[in-house]
DNA sequence: TGTACATCAGTGAACGCGCGTTCACTGATGTAC
DNA sequence: TGTACATCAGTGAACGCGCGTTCACTGATGTAC
């Protein structure tokens, strides 16, 4: 039994942790396996003992997101507490921060990768719309009204965080981006009820 | 004087629509020069004599998104009367209609392309800047409410109705896409005081 | 403790393919007479 | 009207590069004795 038994567990989830980031970055069909493999401290050849194409390591990034409650906390840059009774507008607040704006490799999928999952197979969709949903489920919990509003009322703020952010980053004005985040942070907080 | 005057003329402009609608299913990445040609009726090794770059020609593309008005009624999908007093009601509607939905080559840019814009570089940014400016400030014109606030619900609107179609798009249950939409349209028009 | 060994994680050269780009050439077109 | 010609739009073979994938080999590791 050469090498540690959690030797090879602890590579394949650098291999993924980078590769997430690089996606995030520049899309699927721009990260090269070596860009990927030197990352995790490997050169290309090693990648075909631990994945089957680049593909399968794509799907399983995109998997990640959502089985994994850890990569959240890092997205939204300023911790949220999902027990307060605000939480949907900390949520709020951190989906249209600067700091996730800035974050370019440890963003919200929903933001660096939807028009590459648009053109991805299914699997990829699912992974998607899970993460969707449960952004939309934790926003409805805290929103304020009628009860029978709520979702639709949840699912209109977070296609507003999402829209509004991929928008902002798609904008060559620093300035103007920013207006568009705060304008949507308002509105949305308008949405949910949580102004005082 | 071989071939009539605006002989050249007419094939760019088979090029440029050929390439913007393959552009918009496809991403940038994955349209070669011998699909854009090709669509044009031309092969390969024409596309030189009109445009220096495939970089260049996706620039003229971007850029013709907000020079030339007349693709705006094309995603649209439905007519939309800019002068009527519930235009901004008649955009969101049309926006996130499952006839633009469907469209994947003759849609919003900011629908198809936004990643690929975050990753291009100044050029793109400016003009995908300036169609996301022309879709709020057409919203802003009928939006009812103070008119201190109408800018920023117009940011709101204009963000919610772009991100409601991106994330819907990339989700793999047509209902769920559907309930998407609808959910973000009667948000929209609330925000706008459009309804009745 | 030290040495030989079996295992297998990782290496890096090589292959093949797609595609952006170049270029010498072809052939369709309008003009001159 | 008909023919020769100059022009240049378009062709398609060739080149080079990047990159996904394969594979024979290396060498670091833990184990047996």
């Amino acid at each position: 039994m050469p090498y540690a038994a959690g030797h090879r567990d602890e590579v394949r989830v650098k291999i993924v942790q980078n590769a997430r980031r690089l996606f995030n970055r520049h899309g699927f069909d721009n990260v090269s396996l070596d860009a990927i493999m030197a990352g995790a401290g490997l050169t290309r050849g090693g990648f075909y003992s631990y994945f089957g194409s680049k593909s399968d390591l794509y799907a399983e990034v995109l998997g990640c997101f959502f089985t994994d409650p850890e990569w959240q906390s890092n997205w939204e840059g300023v911790e949220v507490d999902r027990e307060a009774s605000d939480a949907g507008a900390q949520v709020v607040r951190a989906y249209l921060s600067r700091q996730h704006f800035e974050n370019r490799e440890d963003c919200c999928p929903m933001v660096a990768l939807p028009t590459d999952v648009m053109r991805s197979g299914k699997s990829a969709k699912r992974a998607f719309e899970a993460v969707f949903a449960g952004m939309v489920s934790m926003l409805e919990q805290s929103v304020n009204g009628k009860p029978k509003n709520r979702r639709v009322r949840a699912e209109g703020i977070a296609a507003m965080c999402v829209g509004g952010m991929v928008v902002a980053r798609a904008m060559a004005n620093r300035a103007v981006a920013d207006e568009l985040r705060d304008g949507c942070m308002a509105m949305a907080l308008e949405l949910g009820g949580w102004t005082d």
